[in-house]
DNA sequence: CTGATAGTTAAGTATATGCTTAACTATCAG
DNA sequence: CTGATAGTTAAGCATATACTTAACTATCAG
């Protein structure tokens, strides 16, 4: 598996480009065609699909052709996984500021107690 | 402001490498040196300076120096940043999917109820 | 002072990323 | 059928990223 990411690596990835937050932002109210997501953005519409194409292949967005519009909306599993992923990392070291308050707390001489 | 980076795309872009996180990882635990963070990982002391470099100016990581060791420690306001913007987007899509649940349920006829 | 440890800097390289314009295809409305 | 709309593909280019090795500096222990 020479070429593989993993998926982590590919969300985060995903939500480090600026244009893409905004799509992530649009998305968010809810369903959106490319041309929508495109309008507000500063580039050409293939730089669109690109980050569009860079969004779904994270798993953060999956979209679907109709006729010549093409659907795109929120997958919001991948979006809670990195969610966790940085949630966990920050509660372990609360806890871990914790114990060390509590060891300095009982290891303090019993007159500053 | 030409080469300005938003704190978010620093952050997000610093998370999206393996080899970050798991400098983050071991971080999470409590405070590290740099050859404690590098001795798990397959790549050479001055890359994993880089990463640091990277964790460091995203806001992640903070580290100072005594003696000749380089301690490092997670910066966790930083990652309660990320953490929250990806929250905020995941819950207004959850709220969006609520109303549209709300407005099936509405519209539905009497003997479908 | 001397050697080992911890980190740093520099230079070079391969690959990935973020765009652009031009040309094209598919669908729909009238 | 015809023109407008929505999207797609291809080619090319500039810059950024993720390393490498070699050489160097600073600190500490004895």
């Amino acid at each position: 598996m020479l070429n593989y990411q993993a998926p982590l690596d590919l969300a985060f990835q995903a939500l480090a480009d600026p244009a893409r937050r905004a799509m992530m932002d649009r998305l968010a109210q809810g369903p959106a065609s490319v041309s929508e997501l495109a309008k507000p953005l500063p580039m050409s519409l293939p730089a669109v699909m690109l980050h569009l194409k860079v969004l779904e292949e994270s798993g953060l967005v999956k979209s679907e052709k109709v006729g010549r519009v093409r659907t795109c909306r929120i997958e919001p599993q991948m979006l809670s996984q990195a969610e966790r992923w940085i949630s966990e990392r920050r509660q372990m070291w609360e806890r871990n500021l914790d114990r060390l308050g509590a060891f300095l707390e009982e290891t303090k001489p019993e007159h500053e107690k």
